[in-house]
DNA sequence: AGAACACATAGATAATTATCTATGACTATA
DNA sequence: TATAGTCATAGATAATTATCTATGTGTTCT
């Protein structure tokens, strides 16, 4: 037994404490005894027999080298060592319970730490669903990563973040995907643009404009090239440009047209404007992705939880707010 | 099996750390592995297998009912909850260390406290061993209980304190004496004592005297009487003086003689003077007393040893010192 | 791809622990 | 001085824990 060993080392010095085996449900016992001044009456509260208690003391005082409690007039009372240790006691138990109170508001999401990857355009609306949970949630700490859509794969692979948000949820067996909000895509141009009161606009109109576009691993872009395609047009001039702002200050100096989410004109509608070109919005939506393996934190599913609760009500957004019940659903038989 | 009950109370709640199980041996293992990162390491480190450190670790995870650790990259990590846990880890550790740390000194009797009684007569002489000892010792607490031979020996039957002095050590079975310091009685008379000059004074000179004693208890007045016994004198005026420093003060108005150890007259020679009466100085010595069944505080038994090893050095007495070594021997032994 | 390493799991066993019941010893109190 | 109450001890047993060895499963480095 390789327990012998260190006992060794331990014996040796003579005098120590013999720690290991020291257990919390021994400090408990003893706390209660000197608490109450009588074995018996511990039994009782702790349903146990009298005998167990005095074993248990007997094994604390064979723990702890020194006699720690004796009988005075009929009450147990501490030794010098045993009011030490009971203070001891004390100590350790309260810092153990606060330990397990933040076990619960762990468990219960209340408290903790949860990261979220955000393709770009997401971040234009996640901030509305964010900010009030922080503020209900605030020792809850939220990690927010924000890439294009090929960075944000990379992370999905590499297991990164408990939450994605993508338009286009990667295709995986061991994924869960619930599209929680629209995402409709406008054609936007610049503030006096001349297409901007024509009825039935169609994109045949619009074939000689230049369109500026966003990378191609982008699902903004995806989408549009897909609907292009599927209408059979091709676009005559186009430019990339990496960013969705870099592409709203292009478009209101009147290099081009863009194809932006809706939700980016809403949040900064300067210098530019949406076109009621026929067929758009196209429709798209954004989908709240997370790995099946991966136990999701409590204050992720917290969150889930929250948004799940706020989407018809601030965003209108009844099926998505069906969508991400039924993912919680899911999780919360896989846990 | 009761464990039932409490466990019960407890898996209702549902999410509680299963405490009572908890031991610091896990913990401290678990810390160990949070180190250095590897599982392996520490099975190495203290002397166990690698399985045994991973099931140690399960066992963890189960008392705290969330995984503690995940492996990454080849090293083990602690998760979040594994991080609070590691925290309180170290923290319950080093608080038991601080106790074990307690421990030790106790035992060295660096720390802690004992009482001491004392007849009245000894309080003259023990503050000078008491005042080194406390200033070598400062976190040792004395309590210096002083009375009559009456009450002293109610305190000793009552088990009250953990040495007691004694010029007459009561006779029982249970207990050790050592005689570790002479106590001479002498006959004391006021400063302007007629009897002062006198070669060969006898107790025949003196037997018109009055003679001041202490009440019938006393130690010194039992020694008086049983010289005055042996010798066959009677006296003729006596008067009762419950305190010592009382009976000096009568003694140095002129109210009669008195006998005295001869270490209050030292201290305090104020008005008063010793007489060269033949067969005086009487013999008497104090005894330090222990109970053989009380286990000495490792406090007490320091100032034992403290006290053994300035007898010779303060006081010449190397016969004192010889006895409460042998005192310390034979409690060596028995403890 | 293969070797080396690190961890997990299974199965076995010895040691320890947690309990109980029964009984004995001691101590107050009626 | 009975009597009741409190604690200690002994003896038995079930449960848990601490270990090991052997083996499997992934990573990581060459």
């Amino acid at each position: 037994m390789c327990s012998v060993y260190i006992n060794c080392l331990c014996e040796l010095s003579k005098q120590f404490m013999k720690i290991r085996q020291l257990t919390f449900r021994l400090l408990q016992v003893y706390a209660d005894v000197v608490r109450s001044g009588s074995i018996t009456a511990t039994a009782n509260r702790l349903y146990l027999t009298q005998p167990t208690v005095s074993q248990q003391l007997k094994r604390l005082r064979e723990i702890v080298g020194e006699p720690i409690v004796r009988q005075e007039e009929g009450r147990i009372v501490p030794t010098e060592v045993g009011q030490a240790l009971y203070q001891l006691s004390q100590d350790l138990l309260s810092r153990a319970d606060v330990f397990s109170q933040y076990l619960d508001e762990y468990n219960s999401g209340g408290r903790g730490h949860f990261s979220i990857g955000l393709v770009n355009t997401a971040q234009y609306v996640l901030p509305r669903l964010l900010g009030p949970f922080s503020q209900a949630n605030p020792q809850v700490d939220v990690t927010v990563e924000v890439g294009n859509r090929q960075q944000m794969l990379n992370r999905f692979e590499r297991h990164e973040d408990d939450i994605y948000v993508f338009s286009h949820p990667p295709i995986d067996d061991a994924v869960l995907a619930a599209p929680f909000l629209s995402n409709p895509l406008v054609v936007v141009g610049p503030e006096q643009c001349r297409w901007a009161g024509v009825e039935g606009l169609t994109m045949d109109d619009l074939k000689e404009e230049r369109f500026l576009l966003r990378e191609p691993g982008s699902a903004t872009r995806h989408t549009f090239n897909a609907w292009l395609d599927s209408a059979g047009i091709e676009l005559r001039s186009t430019q990339q440009i990496a960013s969705n702002e870099a592409i709203r200050l292009a478009v209101a100096s009147g290099m081009g047209l863009a194809v932006l989410s809706r939700h980016i004109v809403a949040d900064s509608p300067k210098g530019v404007q949406e076109l009621p070109l026929q067929g758009f919005p196209l429709k798209s939506r954004w989908h709240f992705v997370v790995r099946r393996e991966r136990r999701l934190p409590p204050a992720a599913y917290r969150f889930l939880s929250f948004v799940q609760g706020s989407l018809a009500r601030e965003f209108e957004e009844l099926e998505g707010e069906a969508a991400v019940a039924e993912l919680l659903q899911v999780l919360k038989a896989e846990r």
